[in-house]
RNA sequence: GGUGAGAUACUCAAGCGGCCAACGAGGGCAGACUGUAAAUCUGCUGGUUUUUACCUUCGGAGGUUCGAAUCCUCCUCUCACCA
């Protein structure tokens, strides 16, 4: 099935390879089992499987997401094939870790149609031609009450309560639901069904993980997967991890611009951590970028704009890249205004506040009164100060605060 | 089931009859400085062109009062201790 013509994949060295592996992650078990698959595949060509679970629910995946996914890209050049599994069964029971309320079990047809999303979005890193999409409800269904209960005897309550959050929650007197207990043994049983020989994700899921672990030992699959897991991302503000509800996200399916723009506005210090998490280049290339701006050789903002370019070029190309970094420039260096603005039409005369408004630069006629009076506000390049200006017929490019542009032509 | 505590703006958290659109902290937005970085300093942070005014807000519904986030009644929900 899957033969590597591509020999020239298979020239490298063990350690240069394991040096890459480990970078960034937070935690390795069993690193010699991958040090053996390593070895396996330089002498034989032989294969390794490495799975990773995601959520069926409607994938908008950010870069925090994509650090797990990176690491298997690498994988994939070492002869890894991924297991790129849908959890579309065990996502109706609902991962106790997020403590989210009880899901709605989605039908086939929106499971397919997020899976085709999550293809969308992952061959922007995943190599599609190593890798399989799975469904657990293929074999979860088959199991039946038998298998289930056979599965669950292979467990107990005492080890269940070890993990840390179960634990917290029973001290505290919180309630945990059975079928909580079940997430986690059949997130294992994806292991044995799908004999995977390492499996990826959170540090958060390291429980999950391990239960794959034990299973496969229970279940005599002649196979104990090793673990890697990777440390969740920080968002934009530099201590929150990455998420949508905390609104500090780079979403992979974000135009150029905003994404090189958000990448540039994140910390010295935190740049580094994308750049060993999501960055293609190697520790090495890294280490030298990183001594270079220590000597003040290179520019911190030279060194980001480089990671920022990269990312962009990932999942736009590389003319989007550049263009993206001309923008920028444009805005904020030359403080010019952006190429493309979007322009609203209004009746003559308006009330400035009211444009403002209007153009969805302000949530309110107040707010927008306040940011005049601090001097925020900008027609045409020029501060104003008059929360009274009404606008006469004519074109506008109005202007809040440095980011927000919109034209507006009052007629 | 019993007893007690609580529910305040994005979050935490003061206020306990009028000086409350509601202290403070965090967050957010903006200004200065910069590399649109971080750090720092400053201002703002319910709404309304009646802007030293008016309107709506302090879990919900009523009530007492000239006047309530603050007092009373009922309801809903959270939490703690006991069973």
């Amino acid at each position: 099935m899957h033969t590597n013509s591509n020999k020239e994949n298979k020239l490298f060295k063990i350690d240069d390879a394991l040096k890459e592996i480990t970078r960034g992650v937070a935690e390795i078990i069993d690193l010699e089992r991958i040090e053996t698959l390593l070895k396996n595949y330089l002498n034989t060509g032989k294969n390794f499987y490495i799975k990773a679970g995601f959520d069926p629910t409607a994938p908008d995946l950010h870069l925090g997401h994509t650090v797990v996914l990176e690491k298997m890209a690498l994988l994939q050049k070492y002869g890894a094939i991924v297991q790129f599994l849908i959890g579309d069964f065990t996502g109706t029971i609902g991962d106790p870790s997020g403590r989210s309320s009880t899901r709605v079990k989605l039908d086939d047809k929106q499971v397919f149609e997020n899976a085709q999303t999550y293809k969308e979005q992952v061959f922007k890193i995943l190599d599609p031609l190593k890798t399989e999409v799975v469904f657990n409800s293929k074999w979860l269904n088959k199991l039946g009450a038998s298998g289930m209960v056979e599965l669950a005897s292979t467990f107990n309550v005492a080890r269940m309560l070890e993990r840390d959050d179960f634990d917290k929650r029973y001290k505290s007197q919180t309630p945990i639901s059975i079928s909580e207990f079940l997430y986690p043994l059949l997130q294992g049983y994806d292991s044995v069904v799908l004999k995977s020989d390492i499996e990826l994700g959170g540090t958060d899921q390291k429980f999950n993980l391990l239960m794959g672990r034990t299973l496969q030992r229970t279940y005599n699959t002649g196979k104990e997967q090793a673990i890697i897991m990777m440390p969740l991302l920080e968002g934009l503000d530099g201590v929150n991890k990455m998420s949508k509800s905390l609104n500090n996200y780079i979403g992979v399916t974000e135009d150029a611009n905003s994404m090189f723009a958000k990448v540039l506005s994140i910390s010295d210090d935190l740049m580094w951590k994308y750049y060993e998490l999501l960055s293609t280049k190697t520790v090495d290339e890294i280490e030298d970028l990183k001594s270079k701006v220590k000597s003040n050789e290179l520019h911190p903002k030279s060194a980001k704009e480089h990671l920022a370019m990269e990312i962009v070029q990932k999942y736009h190309d590389f003319d989007k890249a550049i263009k993206a970094k001309e923008e920028f420039d444009k805005i904020h260096k030359k403080r010019d205004i952006p190429t493309q603005i979007e322009t609203f039409e209004f009746k003559a005369p308006i009330w400035i506040a009211k444009a403002l408004v209007n153009a969805k630069l302000e949530p309110s006629t107040s707010q927008a009164r306040r940011d005049i009076k601090q001097g925020a506000v900008k027609i045409d390049q020029q501060k104003i100060s008059d929360e009274q200006l009404s606008l006469e017929k004519g074109e506008y490019i109005l202007q809040v605060g440095k980011r927000k542009f919109a034209k507006i032509k009052a007629i």
